[in-house]
DNA sequence: ACCATACTCGTCAGATTGACGAAAACCTCC
DNA sequence: GGAGGTTTTCGTCAATCTGACGAGTATGGT
């Protein structure tokens, strides 16, 4: 049996004409997990680790871990990306997902966890594992098989998708899953890959070349996916779509 | 000086295989904060509490409170939320916004903050003020002048706004501001104040019932907005709108 | 009875979408 | 070096949706 924790929070010390917080105050630990998407092998893949530890020892997880005295929640994201992916820089696209605080779901305490969705290109994610070496990329279709995520982890990673799936509908972040510079066609399948649908070419050109502030065209053209040539592209600068990109299958049926 | 919290996480007798949290973590203080808009007046208006304690004493703040041992984000919202304005059912609509933890956000110590966005029609808000009797709505408009809202609550009663105009767009959580019945020529008016921008009717009338699953016609007809009777409507089962209702303005000028 | 008010239905041009034809510009293979 | 396959890119066309606005209908007030 674990003895009690310590310890208390650094409530102390602050001065401020005498005010304190309430002396039986309940105390959480505070964690942040993240949802890294990223398309990998024609697939939308998840950054996943093993545990190493109980409880869920050996299950899959999200990477996250617990946030430090004086950081603040933002911070502690973009340094456990960079503790699990060796990632330098900041990604394309990190939002705050949600935070869950089910008072069981951890069977350790009461533990609270602040959820970020992160998107990125593939080759922005070296997995130069130093923190919990035991990070891989699982599809997310059959990330739920198996084993099962350990915590509430599936019902995160299932918000984080949706989450996904929703914001490149009515925002450029679909562009943060792409290398610096790319074709219409290479943004084409990310769209198909994160809604699992297929799109007609033609009128997602038209579409994506014709929302201003969406794509800025270099004027270099590549045939690396075969057949005529194609121009490179470079994010715009609009951070929200007008008129919307909507999904093929609407979400009525 | 206030000593020493009292009492470290209940993180121990967990019967878990001896897995416990690690000792040097870092606990900090939950709360939950609500921006609870309404449209009263011909205004929107969000409920408001002038605190009794330090620190930002007498100051305008957002409604919330600590997160009880046992208790889920979204109960503690609920709980606060009938202790502040006597609301007997949870409301029409309640979802979380975001979380706020940065480290030096609240003088006294680490307090994170879930904050989640209510809207309710006026009449379910009797503000029959039990705990803080010192609630009160204030027109968003100004809620922000004047003393100024404790801690970061100007910031988090922004980002409620912003969640509210944009929701409204793409869903039909506007009939959470009406009564259970209500005209076309009311639901109008909810969208003109608080998206700050003046609709016309007819084309108004023609999106709201011509969207499967957004209002139910009741059959029955009033005259209390004066002029010809307009018939009675009952909010739909469609969780969302397609295609959506925009705003007038684009987000991007 | 008349008038002001507000709801409801219609019309019409412009924008946007979805489906699809077809040309352009590369590649590989024979 | 040409044939055939692949992919990008440009157009066309009908259907749908939006914004602007005209007009009729059904009340209450004076």
């Amino acid at each position: 049996m674990p003895p009690p924790l310590e310890p208390p929070p650094d409530t102390t010390a602050h001065p401020d004409g005498g005010a304190a917080l309430p002396p039986d105050l309940v105390t959480v630990a505070l964690s942040v997990d993240l949802v890294l998407l990223t398309v990998r092998e024609e697939r939308l893949q998840v950054l996943l680790v093993r545990r190493g530890i109980e409880p869920f020892l050996d299950r899959p997880a999200l990477p996250g871990g617990f946030v430090r005295p004086g950081e603040d929640l933002a911070e502690a994201a973009v340094r456990e990306l960079a503790e699990e992916t060796g990632l330098r820089h900041p990604p394309a696209h990190l939002e705050q997902l949600a935070t869950y605080g089910a008072p069981q779901r951890d069977p350790r305490g009461r533990v609270v966890t602040v959820a970020f969705l992160a998107l990125a290109p593939q080759s922005r994610t070296p997995i130069a594992g130093t923190d919990a070496a035991a990070s891989y990329w699982g599809p997310v279709a059959t990330a739920d098989d198996g084993p099962g995520l350990a915590f509430d982890h599936a019902t995160i990673l299932a918000d984080g998708l949706e989450r996904a799936r929703s914001k490149i509908e009515y925002s450029a972040a679909a562009t943060a899953f792409c290398e610096p510079e790319f074709t219409v066609a290479e943004l084409r399948r990310i769209y198909e890959l994160v809604w699992g649908a297929r799109l007609d070419p033609r009128n997602f050109h038209r579409k994506v070349t014709g929302t201003a502030g969406f794509l800025v065209p270099t004027g270099r053209f590549t045939t690396r996916d075969g057949g005529r040539p194609a121009e490179l592209y470079r994010r715009g600068d609009a951070p929200v779509l007008h008129p919307a990109m909507l999904r093929p299958v609407p979400r009525l049926p």
